[in-house]
DNA sequence: GGTGCGATTGCA
DNA sequence: GCAATCGCACCA
């Protein structure tokens, strides 16, 4: 089968992930229709030592999809009301994730800002926890539309909790 | 079995 | 500035 985007793409540490995401097209089928969007924002959460990651406590019914196989999905619900869309990164049993957290919808070139707006735009909820990019044809990663001259790098959003890892720069987005 | 809160958003 | 809203991690 071929593929735009190889499966080894998300068996890299979520930092590469999360920059080599920018520019690349994701499309939401939805019957016959295609919702295509390009990402602009993205947040990398590294591994079981990462403080604000959730896979920080370790396996958990919560946190079992980021310890599945690169490319899984991870679903989950925040403050009882909006989705938040990660892709697993790293080989299977290691915890590691991309947030996507903006997009611009094509062709209009809307921006999406904030990442329960992302799964509301593109109707990704709990069903979509723990399927799998390559496998699920509800979701897909598309062409890279271009590649960002530069990346901007800040510290990530909502993570006040997490030590010296709430500063490290781990979001990545377009200007 | 009880409790506290969050990788957010929208509105006052 | 703060309410909405609920799954679940954690403690007992």
């Amino acid at each position: 089968m071929r593929r735009i985007i190889h499966k080894k793409f998300f068996n890299r540490d979520a930092h590469i992930v999360a920059r080599d995401l920018l520019g690349r097209e994701i499309r939401r089928r939805i019957g016959s229709r295609v919702v295509r969007a390009v990402i602009t924002e993205t947040e990398a959460y590294m591994g079981p030592h990462d403080k604000a990651s959730h896979a920080h406590r370790g396996l958990t019914k919560r946190t079992a999809p980021m310890f599945g196989h690169p490319g899984t999905l991870y679903v989950y619900l925040v403050y009882g009301m909006h989705y938040c869309l990660n892709l697993v990164t790293r080989e299977k049993g290691y915890p590691a994730a991309v947030l996507v957290r903006a997009v611009r919808l094509l062709p209009s070139g809307i921006l999406i800002n904030g990442p329960g707006r992302v799964t509301r735009a593109l109707a990704i909820a709990k069903s979509f926890n723990n399927k799998n990019i390559f496998s699920d044809k509800r979701l897909m990663l598309g062409p890279r539309h271009f590649t960002p001259k530069q990346i901007r790098k800040t510290p990530r959003i909502g993570v006040p909790y997490a030590g010296a890892w709430a500063h490290k720069p781990l979001r990545f987005l377009i200007e």
